[in-house]
DNA sequence: TCCATATCTGTAATCATTTCAATTGTAAAA
DNA sequence: TTTTACAATTGAAATGATTACAGATATGGA
């Protein structure tokens, strides 16, 4: 609730103005940390806003990530999600639960000699397996 | 021409019926190595089989992943994109010239923390950027 | 308050992908 | 060789995600 202060100002400084629907979208971005698509950030917060449109949602997270404040993963290829944390880190998906966990990596030691002299802009790391959580689940089976 | 043959053993190798749109499509993967969407094997193609059927391309790929002969790469959100080699490797695009490039790179020197237990199936590196060509034409302008 | 502009909304259009039923091709049995 | 069963291909229709658009609503300053 307090929240809506600092969320309101943070938008401002990266130059959107804060309007109620973008601060609740970015608000639950922060919060749920669930790395959304569009479908759920819609139906959780639909619940919350009864007149939220679909459209807004889109338009917003476009914004966010025009705006530099929001990074898109695409682990799969079917479904686009949304991240906050615009940070270069990286990303797990368990392919039985489904969770999707943050993880981080150093890219300096690289050193890629095929692309040594492109200019990198953005780097995206993304593993597929199985959560530990999973893993004892279907031990015990 | 010859290397029909080769790809046709080695379908039959995957365990796939190797028909002949099967085997010019894993043949265009092949040989163009351009990491293709769907619409780019079937344009290409259709000037050469003119009967080839678009679903027959979806069909086609989604047998290859299924077969593991085939990846599927997911750099931007909205193109999905096909690689014959399914080794473990990094992909770069070039958001100037849209060309995807490979290059190798050790999981050791990442140095990933927070997933030490979890077991991992899948890994894709993708950086986007500008490539070594485009930075001298941008810099000539 | 009033006005100009930004935002939000719902619907329609677009585009990629999947489903489905009919047709065609293939490979082995008769 | 002909028949037969099954696999693969095809094109049309359905689905689902995203975008375009135009009208309604909210906002902030004169
Ligand atoms: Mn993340
Ligand atoms: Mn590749
Ligand atoms: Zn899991
Ligand atoms: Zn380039």
């Amino acid at each position: 609730m307090e929240q809506t202060q600092n969320i309101g100002s943070f938008l401002i400084n990266a130059g959107i103005r804060p309007s109620f629907q973008r601060i609740k979208i970015y608000e639950y971005l922060i919060i749920r940390k669930n790395h959304p698509t569009v479908e759920m950030i819609y139906k959780d917060l639909n619940s919350y806003i009864p007149t939220l449109s679909k459209t807004t949602v889109y338009n917003t997270l476009k914004l966010f990530v025009d705006k530099g404040i929001t990074q898109i993963i695409t682990i799969e290829d079917n479904e686009t999600r949304y991240d906050p944390d615009i940070s270069t880190h990286g990303h797990f998906k368990c392919t039985n639960c489904g969770k999707i966990f943050d993880f981080s990596f150093d890219n300096k030691n690289l050193n890629i000699k095929q692309i040594e002299n492109f200019e990198i802009k953005q780097t995206h790391l993304y593993i597929k397996g199985i959560c530990e959580n999973c893993k004892r689940k279907i031990i015990i089976k």
